[in-house]
DNA sequence: TAGATTGTTAATCGATTAACAATC
DNA sequence: TAGATTGTTAATCGATTAACAATC
């Protein structure tokens, strides 16, 4: 997003459509909360609940009630007046939304102390993420497997990315690899990407990529003390 | 931040100041931006770059000029007119106003899955980040240690806190744990807690929660593919 | 000095919240 | 029906960006 400023002089981007004819741009934040939102329904699902309102929803969040219905409003109508949202229902229909409602495919790139730690921990299959492949380029690890996930030379990304049909690629390599890495993945197709690495990412607008940084999340913190 | 709106009844919250007379409200987005300008300056000085300028800072992070400058200003003037930054003093001063000019002591709670990951992740310590206690209530952890750490019953937690001068809770234990731990770590006097349970936590203004959770920042991805 | 870049104000943009008619 | 809660518009709030005089 900084295109366009004094900055960098504006791109001639042969590829990004001038404006596109989307109806209405959702705010990345209204996602977040979606996938927030899906995580109490399941809650409330688990207690049997039947319906609930945007002010619990909201409450349960620490949101405003207001905001909860300008969210799901962007995506259609699901609640009913007088009555607020039933439950199971609302949480399907986030989770199509999401586009969770089918197993996401993962690709782990960089299978070192935290790629390792990534594989080995369980969260994520519970929430219907598999981690299917991992990358690396040592030759020690190359063909081994960790955590029952077989480990594929960082050579063979691309094809074999696009083989197993990888949703989201996982990028946990050293710094200075991770333009690169990022780029192969960006060429197999990848658009969606959760990034570990402590470097900043060049990426062409229609590939989404999270930043999970957790030494700025300290140092951030870290301001707040007394 | 969910006061005094209709949802939640006007809070006659005795320990809060009405309106603290501090001169400026810092947005949290600043001093995140801080620590990434932290760690660009000192990529630069590994370079041995005496100078900088907003330009080139907002460029290696794909942020605007005159956001770096605004973000920078709120504390000082640190900039020379026609010249720029200059590299390690501006990294110092950032240090300075973050607190990370010294040592930063975490407590880990919950030794799981996740715990025992954060253990053996290097990636703290080299940032001057040290967990130098964890907590478990599982009698067969208690007392053994892992990564050079100590693990102590969760039942003293506020005492031995208190003893170690811990700056940040870490929390990673089951869900429904969450609140009471997190209550526990506010008695004990922390204020700045980084939270890895898919869970919301209900704190006093006072008290700074980071969110990491990586099945959200995956769900939220998922909306993206294709 | 001329050129460059800061610090800062004003303009723009976007997101949150309040309010309320419509509706069950 | 009366009470409750939605969907949505308008008002508010906050954050980002452009622009430029001041300054090195």
């Amino acid at each position: 997003m900084s295109e366009n400023n004094p900055d960098s002089p504006p791109t001639p981007h042969a590829a990004t459509s001038p404006s596109p004819p989307t109806e209405k741009k959702i705010p990345k934040a209204v996602i977040k909360r979606l996938s927030l939102y899906s995580r109490v329904l399941q809650n409330l699902e688990i207690m049997d609940r039947e319906k609930v309102s945007s002010r619990e929803l909201a409450a349960r969040l620490g949101l405003n009630s207001a905001q909860v219905r300008k969210d799901l409003a962007y995506f259609g109508q699901f609640g009913v007046p007088g009555l607020g949202y039933y439950v199971s229902d609302l949480r399907q229909n986030i989770k199509r939304i999401l586009g969770t409602d089918r197993a996401i495919r993962l690709a782990l790139v960089g299978v070192g102390n935290l790629g390792t730690a990534l594989l080995s921990y369980a969260g994520f299959a519970r929430q219907g993420f598999h981690i299917a492949v991992a990358f690396d380029c040592d030759r020690r690890k190359i063909g081994s497997t960790k955590g029952n996930v077989r480990i594929y030379d960082a050579a063979d990304l691309a094809r074999i990315v696009r083989q197993e049909e990888i949703d989201i690629g996982i990028l946990a390599v050293p710094a200075d690899h991770a333009q690169a890495v990022c780029e192969s993945l960006i060429g197999a197709g990848i658009n969606a990407i959760l990034n570990f690495v402590p470097a900043h990412l060049s990426v062409p607008d229609s590939v989404h990529v999270h930043y999970v940084d957790l030494s700025i999340e300290i140092e951030s913190l870290s301001y707040y003390l007394r």
